[in-house]
DNA sequence: AAGTGGTCTAGACCACTGA
DNA sequence: CAGTGGTCTAGACCACTTT
């Protein structure tokens, strides 16, 4: 009995809450009391008991329903989440030196599945840039990205050698919303060039699609160094 | 202008104050207004400007902190996140058949290294299983799990050919934290075997570690079929 | 139609932390 | 020490959905 006696803090409902779930009071799929009804057990204010509970339902321990009421979870989805840094900044929290290499810049029409991906106009032409990122001087992620410059005009005016394109896009471009693959593939001859490792290296790659409101920003392509981690919490 | 003109929501607030972010009105690095400030602003209540701010923070776009006030993210950094859902689930969401084979159970004593990461008690046994999960009859994920049977005793009286070490485990094991972590490998003889594919095809492996308050649950290698996608949202 | 969650408000006090 | 965000309360109204 560790959990302090009578705090109200939202935090401390959802412990008891959650408690209430893990111990099996309240079975997976069982209506649990309405949020009034808790407010009362617990002796504090709905408001404190709607914040626990909106909270545990964001974690998918709990489903609520108005009307239909607030249910444990039958089939607890648990969500998985990271934090997504500049890739310099990534490499230095590691305590090593960063620096990158522009290896592609053009300005040309893009094939038809890039056309459709960001929804850009028959013959505009976007930015293509390929570039390398390297941990201590040794290569650590390839990039191959396109950014649509009917969104983002302004970063044909900046200089992709002083400043890397990922970090200039994340400090200079917002975004509103995104999507973001992760998939296992093998080393193409130019990628494992670039990475300095054998063709047919097994690869983590990740996809990364941008939108600024209806409008897409860029997408892009990380190639990362063969054994390279993803971590995520629960 | 689709956005309503005087609505006081807290994703209105929240809307109009990515807008001032995105149009950069106010700057990375910058301190803006405080919670009274926009709360008269914007003609709401400070409750709901609270609201707005907490969750924009939650996302990374700007830091708080007490006293120092709100400033507009110098290095964004995006938090992604997905749902893991149970295996089965997962499968028969595409409208596809699901079944699983259990091809080893042993009660053993771990390696050391299993010891070591679940922290298990020297000459300990533990519950080491290897299942195949397939997906309309062709084999979808090789799962290679251990389970702390100090922590979780209750499984050794399950049948794990009836249910899913996975399904029931997500069933009846809530479970405080936990850990995932995302790489690229390449497939050995025994997983590629199981999943008919090729040695040394690309494989997208995850590796889960959960833990219940200070104790160890299980400790589950995921291998997918080649060409698998894991997708976030940002 | 009615019950449940979702949210807003106004006011208050607290906790952290920078000056 | 003082200012900022963090939270709690009590009451109210609204929105959605199931009955």
């Amino acid at each position: 009995m560790t959990t302090s006696q009578r705090a109200h803090t939202w935090q401390d409902i959802q412990d008891r809450i959650r408690a209430n779930i893990q111990q099996r009071v309240w079975l997976p799929g069982e209506l649990i009391p309405g949020e009034v009804a808790l407010a009362e057990q617990f002796g504090c204010a709905r408001t404190t008991v709607n914040r626990a509970l909106r909270e545990l339902a964001s974690t998918g321990i709990i489903d609520r329903k108005r009307k239909a009421g607030t249910r444990v979870a039958l089939q607890p989805i648990r969500r998985v989440s990271a934090s997504i840094p500049v890739i310099r900044t990534q490499v230095e929290a590691q305590q090593l030196s960063y620096s990158f290499k522009l290896i592609k810049y053009q300005l040309v029409v893009p094939p038809d599945n890039i056309k459709q991906l960001l929804q850009i106009k028959a013959n505009c032409k976007s930015l293509h840039v390929h570039t390398v990122h390297f941990s201590d001087n040794a290569p650590f992620i390839y990039e191959d990205r396109w950014v649509n410059t009917q969104t983002i005009g302004d970063i044909k005016k900046v200089d992709l050698n002083e400043i890397s394109a990922n970090e200039w896009l994340v400090q200079h471009v917002p975004f509103t919303k995104g999507e973001f693959v992760v998939e296992a593939c093998l080393a193409k001859a130019s990628v494992a060039k670039a990475l300095q490792v054998d063709v047919k290296t097994p690869l983590l790659r990740s996809t990364r699609t941008t939108w600024l409101e209806k409008e897409s920003v860029t997408m892009v392509k990380l190639h990362y160094l063969p054994g390279h981690q993803m971590r995520f919490e629960i």
